[in-house]
DNA sequence: TAATAATTTTAGATTAGCCTAAATAAAATA
DNA sequence: TATTTTATTTAGGCTAATCTAAAATTATTA
């Protein structure tokens, strides 16, 4: 198998290319390992070696198929987990993320499959990112930004592209938790703000960078 | 924290040093790490550093309080963890051993603690051995050997002394399971093996060497 | 108790993953 | 296109955990 620190750089090129496609740059990766380009560097080598990616020198990198399914799989153990603690052991959708990062490296393909039966075979994890599945398929669905609604239209919260405690906890304040129906009451020019109707109660207001980060179903 | 390898001398050192009390020798250690001697010298000055424990060359070692502390932490996750593999996941006993060995390196008090609630507190793990409360307490439970049961004497199988899949296979395939009632039937004294009575049902007979490794609660 | 055997420690290397500083390549801009 | 800036790689080192071989200590036994 692949060592720990291996695994977190495949899970972090997988998260970089994704929705891109393009290759990923060496500093991406060291921002998101926090680590330093040189590093980031002998790690890629070490990979390209393995053949888990495509690296050209100076040309960014790629997963190949063997490290997709690598990465896809950390990132299936890490989405159960996640719902595990949510669900089972009453964890907060803002506190499972660090200890869901460290059960992902646990190597067990039966472990995995058994907890996901146990689990019902969840389709979405407590932040409504999709389950890969255990043949590695993931059912994406279509997800809009709140900030790119119009007024007048209504949607589900179905997913956060952010995945801060502090983000996920000022959701929580705001009322706004996976499942809740939301309609767009009133665009802001000024600042591009946005005034929204929860559950059709409550209203609230909420600053262009949130509504980015808020992925709705139509 | 303490890492990944410290955690494993830590345990190992604990493991030796159950009921005997004595000070551990560095082959010891090196034989339950499956290291070299050399290795384990290396790593007992570090952990002496750490105050984890006490250790005077050439003349073994003896866990800390601190020491001590830490081991019977990770003990804790690991039989809480196997206790969930077979109790939610419907792994048996003799599977659950190595998983647990990578879950016991979890960091999280709370999760721990969670699952404990989650699991409903249990008291032994699925092998019969005691699960430290939060705060560290033991509940040792008074067990004999079956070699040493007398004929005619009866006890309740709570436990085992030996871990290894082979030797738990084996049980299970002569109906020795924890909470198995036995009745001792009669010892041979050519070799020391044990005829005994499952249930009040089934007779089987067992070598000295599984006796030795059977626990019962008189 | 002196010699031998066994255990433990030290010395010196190795590997994985990381670092800083310097060199090189690619991209941006004048 | 020449120059400057930015990104990436190379070179050389560091630390944790391991190893083998040799030296030192303790234990055993003749």
């Amino acid at each position: 198998m692949h060592s720990f620190t291996e695994e977190n750089y495949l899970k972090a090129i997988y998260h970089l290319s994704e929705g891109n496609l393009m290759a990923v740059s060496t500093n991406q990766i060291a921002e998101m390992t926090n680590t330093k380009a040189a590093s980031v560097t002998d790690m890629l080598k070490k990979l390209s070696e393995k053949k888990l990616i495509n690296y050209i020198k100076y040309q960014g990198v790629t997963l190949s198929n063997s490290g997709l399914n690598a990465a896809v799989n950390i990132i299936r153990k890490h989405r159960l987990w996640e719902f595990f603690l949510v669900e089972k052991l009453g964890f907060k959708w803002d506190e499972v993320h660090d200890i869901a990062e460290e059960l992902e490296h646990i190597n067990s393909a039966t472990l995995i499959n058994r907890l996901d039966d146990f689990l019902g075979n969840p389709a979405v994890d407590p932040h409504g990112d999709p389950i890969p599945d255990r043949s590695g398929l993931i059912k994406h669905k279509k997800l809009v930004k709140v900030s790119e609604m119009k007024a007048g239209e209504q949607g589900t919260v179905s997913g956060v592209s952010e995945h801060s405690s502090v983000f996920l906890k000022l959701l929580e304040k705001l009322g706004l938790t996976l499942g809740s129906k939301i309609m767009i009451t009133e665009l802001i020019e000024f600042d591009g703000s946005i005034i929204l109707t929860i559950n059709q109660k409550t209203d609230r207001t909420i600053s262009r960078e949130v509504a980015k980060n808020i992925l709705v179903m139509l």
